[in-house]
DNA sequence: TTGAAAGCGGTACCAA
DNA sequence: TTGGTACCGCTTTCAA
């Protein structure tokens, strides 16, 4: 059995309050009286329920992070950044990992809206719109990663778009006039669709014609990201291949180089390719992966400490932060003479 | 504003104790009075507080899972198996990275202990062997996974002596008799002891003779395992190399992959390597990595099974579960005539 | 078929 | 300097 605040009381001869009190500091307790009490305490090995606490305090400290596949190093390396701020302020975090699927994301997060958590963190996912005005119009605190929905609610972004148009720029400036593009199919993810409309952007701008017969479109769940790319790029890229191709992630990349390798091409004196993410595992590709770097610790960072203004009813400047990308350089992309 | 129990009953113009019963069908009420709760609780949104009702029933149907780092494939596929069965038993999951700070862990473990949470699963880390007998004689639901402390303490393991054994085993069959070992510092870990003691017995099995040489043991915390496997194999396998490498994790393999690449090595030519784990990643590395599979997520997911269990006061039949492991052939091997 | 009220384990207001 | 107690929002026993 554990031992309650009453308990304490009545063996130390005092009042429910005066405990409460001497343990939290909240009022003078008489030295004496306050020693003895922590001596009882300690004795009955009592700690105060979390639970009673909370239903006082309305409050568990606690928020929930949404995830698509934690399996991801893009996502698992936000919610480092976002484990950190927690832990420096004492909140815990649920995790739920949603498989992008709206449904169960938004069945949790209805339970666990119901006093357990204070606030939420969207790490991307598909846009579903509808579900997240929703939650604004509740005023519930929530933050969105990666994820490109409203100027009116608070997201952690990069611009994808610019990102891939630099993307192109670079490549062009390496010399390459025949640029493909691997990407998952968008379902309505904002952020997948702008890094694509930013490849195309890029091409135009170059006086590039765009090839259809130069992109694929993954059309399938993008679980397991790599197994996925490395299945559809075999087949995709097996004689026709342009002379670099843009992935739309980093483990895409990775799937796209078995499936390039297999087919007989080499990286990247046949055909240069350039990442999107910068993943932690992308410098050990072979040949080591040319990418876009997005700041995923900061962005978890930023997103925790932005959710935590929200949740202490701060007032934010501006309520879509967008952080900044570039360009990590290494042996994936050839320079053509 | 939120509306209570009470809103509700008094807008019905019925107890408390009738909307209670009512809304979760824990006893009989009138069709007719029944109706007009369930609309009236939907005119209003009302829905429990979870921590109320918590506090009633000294549950949050809530564990915790405290793993060193989520961004390693080993821990992120243990965690996707622990999540699936938690959502099926509508358990919520609270994430610890510890970042193998095993004060830490303690520290917060301590924290949620109080009623916070209904169990607990320890994934790797540090053998904090006081720690944990202590939570066993307190009784606290918990299981270990991927930990190797105690016989009676509810685990999940595979054998990971016999493991590294076999693989030197594989390797003699291939004809290696001059065979290297990358590992971690084994910091306490007994699992990580033991694979490399199953490789020193592979070899006496083997009439090789263990050669301190060939043994890299990176000291070093393993936070981004990759990169500081790189940088230790860099240095070490500068020219005398085995004609085979096993590492103690398929991430350790990434690393000496690129340094023995760097360093002029080819692989599998030049020297073979096997890797421990079979993270999704291994067969995107070029050669794909020959390595020992260990259950990831069946481990996660035994693992939850086993704490719901413990917290349901089921009794286990044997605390101790061992998986099977067994060798996943790919490229990264040689046959030796 | 339903209601009153105790109680889960704390916090904090009002009094003394 | 401390105590009594209402209350957080729900569940559940006992009684009607």
């Amino acid at each position: 059995m554990r031992f309650t605040i009453r308990d304490v009381a009545k063996k130390a001869n005092v009042s429910v309050s005066t405990v409460s009190h001497a343990l939290n500091s909240t009022r003078y307790v008489k030295e004496e009286t306050r020693e003895k009490i922590l001596k009882i305490a300690d004795e009955l090995k009592y700690k105060p329920s979390t639970i009673a606490q909370g239903l006082r305090k309305k409050s568990l400290e606690t928020v929930a992070v949404f995830v698509p596949n934690i399996s991801s190093q893009f996502f698992s390396q936000i919610l480092i950044g976002i484990n950190e701020v927690a832990l420096k302020n004492n909140y815990h975090i649920i995790m739920a990992n949603t498989f992008f699927n709206s449904e169960e994301e938004e069945k949790t997060l209805e339970n666990l809206k119901n006093q357990f958590i204070d606030g939420a963190i969207l790490v991307s996912g598909n846009d579903n719109v509808a579900c997240i005005k929703k939650l604004k119009m509740e005023n519930f605190p929530f933050v969105l990663i990666a994820r490109d929905i409203d100027p009116d609610i608070p997201s952690i972004l990069i611009d994808n778009f610019k990102a891939t148009r630099n993307i192109v720029d670079y490549l062009v400036t390496m010399g390459h006039k025949r640029i493909g593009y691997v990407t998952m199919n968008f379902s309505g993810r904002k952020t997948v669709e702008d890094r694509f409309l930013g490849y195309k952007e890029g091409l135009e701008e170059n006086n590039i014609k765009y090839n259809p017969d130069d992109v694929l479109v993954v059309d399938e769940a993008m679980i397991d990201e790599m197994a996925v790319s490395y299945r559809h790029c075999k087949k995709f890229f097996n004689n026709k291949v342009p002379t670099a191709i843009i992935t739309a992630t980093d483990n895409i990349a990775a799937g796209l180089y078995v499936a390039l390798k297999e087919n007989g091409f080499r990286i990247p004196d046949d055909v240069s390719v350039v990442g999107f993410d910068n993943l932690p595992i992308s410098r050990f590709l072979d040949p080591p992966l040319t990418t876009m770097k997005q700041p995923k610790k900061l962005m978890g960072y930023k997103g925790m400490e932005i959710l935590l203004d929200l949740i202490n009813k701060k007032k934010l400047p501006d309520p879509v932060i967008k952080l900044e990308t570039k360009i990590i350089e290494r042996d994936s992309v050839k320079q053509i003479i």
